[in-house]
DNA sequence: ATTATATGTCAAGGATGCTGACGTAATTGC
DNA sequence: GCAATTACGTCAGCATCCTTGACATATAAT
């Protein structure tokens, strides 16, 4: 197939595999999910943060209380993987980590107002440019969007993600 | 505030900071993403890759006879970064590099029959996955969700997506 | 009292990038 | 023909973010 691509050559379109729409939907994921996530890296920046920053922040500011166990399962990574970056966090200012009352092995993660301030921020600078996508994409194209979106979570994280509406379970205490 | 969500405590939202659905889709996004491109990454291991050595190996199957510089354009990364991924995949088998005939300083990428066949498995597994995605929200929205993921590329981006359609102009030399 | 849980830390390393500098071959422009 | 440019490679150093493994400490549960 080298051999033939080389022949052939100019103009090949390579081996032909699949469906060109699921193709070209791969390749739109990777691409927007690209440029959606570089949005904020210039702002963090600033902060001497990264991505791994901004995951943290992020949801810390949707889960107030979180302990570093529920963060660590929200984020998928290992405790060690976590510790420099929440470690700065707090240091900088950035988190406050007090015990919890009942079980004082636990730690409940909260933003400063500092923090807050630069997650609504960065959440802002996303939300722009999803609601533009959704605004040029029109209404149904957005429903459309999220409902696949949801279908490719795998069916055990689903319920990590934020409601539409609030969540009046948000924040208590595991059982 | 970090003191009054530890007052209201228990069921507080956070700060609320914009529409539910725009920050519900921000979280999808990162979710879906996630879960997405783990998909791939068993397999990859067991050849010693990881997900830049698949970035290379899906364009340079999608664009066969791309030249470096090309293949840089498109994954946007330095010819630093892509070097030790680059070298492995020619050392390994999988990639083939042959200098262009009309201007020998430019090397053209092609896949090795092995390296296609790890494509075709690769893509096929995350064809899959967004099919079944597809299916599961139904037609209307995997055409919304398309349309959305385009308009969030940014528009000196888009024109690198695979069409739906093949492209006749794909690896024509330039002018 | 023993065991389990939540968290932290030290060590070592891998994957994936970056900037900067330099080199080489080939092509292009004058 | 010669100089400038282009395509590519490589070496050095560094940053970010993540891993596994081992061990420590405090608290809670039994």
């Amino acid at each position: 197939m080298v051999e033939a691509a080389q022949v052939t050559g100019i103009g090949d379109r390579g081996h032909e595999v699949g469906p060109p729409e699921l193709r070209r939907a791969i390749e739109l994921l990777f691409f927007a999910y690209r440029d959606f996530t570089g949005e904020a890296d210039q702002l963090l920046e600033r902060y001497g943060f990264g991505r791994a920053h901004h995951r943290v922040i992020y949801f810390v500011g949707r889960h107030p209380g979180v302990s570093v166990s529920g963060l660590l399962d929200i984020l998928k990574i290992t405790k060690q993987g976590l510790s420099p970056v929440l470690s700065q966090l707090v240091r900088d200012g950035f988190v406050i980590a007090r015990p919890d009352r009942a079980d004082r092995r636990r730690r409940r993660l909260f933003l400063t107002e500092e923090a807050q301030a630069l997650e609504r921020v960065l959440t802002a600078r996303q939300s722009a440019r999803l609601a533009a996508a959704f605004a040029e994409a029109g209404p149904d194209a957005a429903s459309g969007f999220t409902q696949v979106l949801e279908a490719i979570i795998a069916p055990e994280v689903r319920h990590r993600v934020a409601l539409a509406f609030p969540d009046p379970m948000e924040g208590s205490p595991r059982p």
